[in-house]
DNA sequence: ATTGACTTTACCCTTAGGGCAAGGTGTAGA
DNA sequence: TCTACACCTTGCCCTAAGGGTAAAGTCAAT
């Protein structure tokens, strides 16, 4: 038997881990000694704790550790499963890791030629653009943000399958518009929406008049920044909201490949402030 | 003026971030209504806020983010050494997940063949040797282990000056002996040594005798496994620790491009246990 | 018997917020 | 003007995987 400083140093694991693994059932000491609780751990369990400090260097939790160790019957199926998938989970932090790098190397390259590193916002465009009514096609909503691409995908086929059997003719990309209301505990008030040129039975008039246009190419992870410049723009011209938010899906993005081929307008409804006077 | 919800829209950053980092004095509102204390944010402070989220992206700490935002002189040249820190962080980050990666496909390929994965350890050889007396020219110190590296090559280079100075004859690699004595706040008792032919003051007799030895190729990681095969072949044919454990550097650490190429051999001095009839 | 190394439990601390509750507020529609 | 409801506030507890420290008990060697 090995006292818990033992077999701390054997396994190199602090015996504050070790007493935590205990406390949480995930190794438990072989014996305990019931008169001054001293643990003490066989010689067969520095495997086990071997074992563990694999798992845990392919970063499962210490909660999947111990379901792992607990299975009893296909416990290497299992392994082999568990194993797979943290395979692609590391495959894909590897590819996220090598894109947030490139943006790295890009601002550091800016400043140290002395560009400022969020100057990148000057390149974002905001135009005040008149917008014509539409005849939306479309269904309405509340989507939390995880389930958004799965409802986009299936709301934008139904709408799609609806336009082919009422032989409708969509006169522009799809959009979703984003009816404010906080993103509440059931999601964000969304629509999705086709233009189509027939104003029939099922469509609704939209007319935002005056709109803040953008056109963003590439990730969606850039939003921000243009909602960000179409505020200041506003805010500087003396305009303020006057319609939900909406985007264009100038691209189908479940088509495109690359994120940087993605082709998106951002409107934002505006009307000039009635001036304070 | 942003409400904390708009705001928090349009830099997708929940309110609950938005308070928190007011909290802890990250970004301040612009204002706050002294008398229900809502929090209004300007729209000047949209752009700081994408520069958080950018920083946030790299890594940095709330705390190296505010750091960052605080100084004031110099912030870009500041912000320039900070990313190429966190670059090399990154890089290094990269590079062992690529490591675990390929672990990982290993033990994927194995558990495929049916191969458990632990069973690496069965190609850990441990022999049973007589270790003839040595004559040890030697340092002894308490390192921390994050302190090793740089004791290991500190105290060496002393060592070797010393051989080289007295013309003494080295007898065989370098070692490095661990007198027991748990971690403390003062590191590892450790005694950084080098075998000569010569007897002479400043040595002093080391004489193991019997010793379990295992030779390891490739990184010191792979210690732990190598000291549980040796406990446990020690259990089993009924032996017990004798004296300090000391490993041997065949390899220079130092001069070794690709761990791979490391050869150390692991000593773990013995003795046959009194059979207790 | 004493010393010093080892062990125990107990409590607080860490990062970056999330969740929930109770209560106050702002505003839009009736 | 009233009311409903969305929004805001503070306050409290929770997370994962332990680290640090303290006070007290214990073991083994001198």
């Amino acid at each position: 038997m090995l006292s818990i400083g033992e077999f701390s140093k054997i396994c190199k694991v602090s015996t504050k881990t070790l007493r935590y693994y205990a406390e949480i059932g995930l190794i438990l000491p072989d014996e305990i000694n019931p008169e001054n609780g001293y643990r003490y751990y066989s010689i067969e369990q520095l495997e086990t704790m071997l074992f563990i400090n694999r798992l845990k260097s392919y970063n499962f939790s210490l909660e999947e550790i111990k379901t792992i160790l607990e299975s009893e019957e296909a416990q290497d199926e299992k392994l082999y499963f568990a194993l797979t998938r943290k395979k692609k989970e590391f495959e894909k932090q590897v590819q996220e890791f090598e894109k947030t790098l490139d943006q790295l190397n890009n601002d550091i390259s800016n400043l140290k030629q002395g560009t400022p590193i969020m100057s990148y916002l000057e390149n974002i465009d905001v135009q005040l653009v008149e917008v014509p009514i539409m005849y939306l096609l479309s269904i309405r909503k509340m989507v939390h943000e995880y389930a958004f691409a799965e409802e986009y995908g299936h709301c934008f086929s139904k709408l799609f399958r609806k336009i082919a059997d009422d032989k409708l003719t969509m006169s522009s990309p799809p959009m979703v518009l984003f009816h404010s209301g906080e993103f509440s505990s059931f999601g964000l008030d969304t629509e999705f929406a086709i233009p189509v040129k027939e104003y029939v039975t099922g469509t609704r008039n939209f007319h935002p008049r005056l709109c803040l246009k953008t056109v963003l190419c590439g990730s969606y992870s850039n939003l921000s920044s243009v909602y960000t410049k179409q505020r200041e723009w506003a805010e500087k011209e003396g305009y303020e909201s006057n319609n939900a938010l909406y985007e264009v899906y100038v691209t189908d993005p479940s088509q495109v490949s690359k994120e940087s081929d993605l082709i998106t307008e951002i409107y934002y409804p505006v009307k000039k402030k009635a001036s304070s006077l």
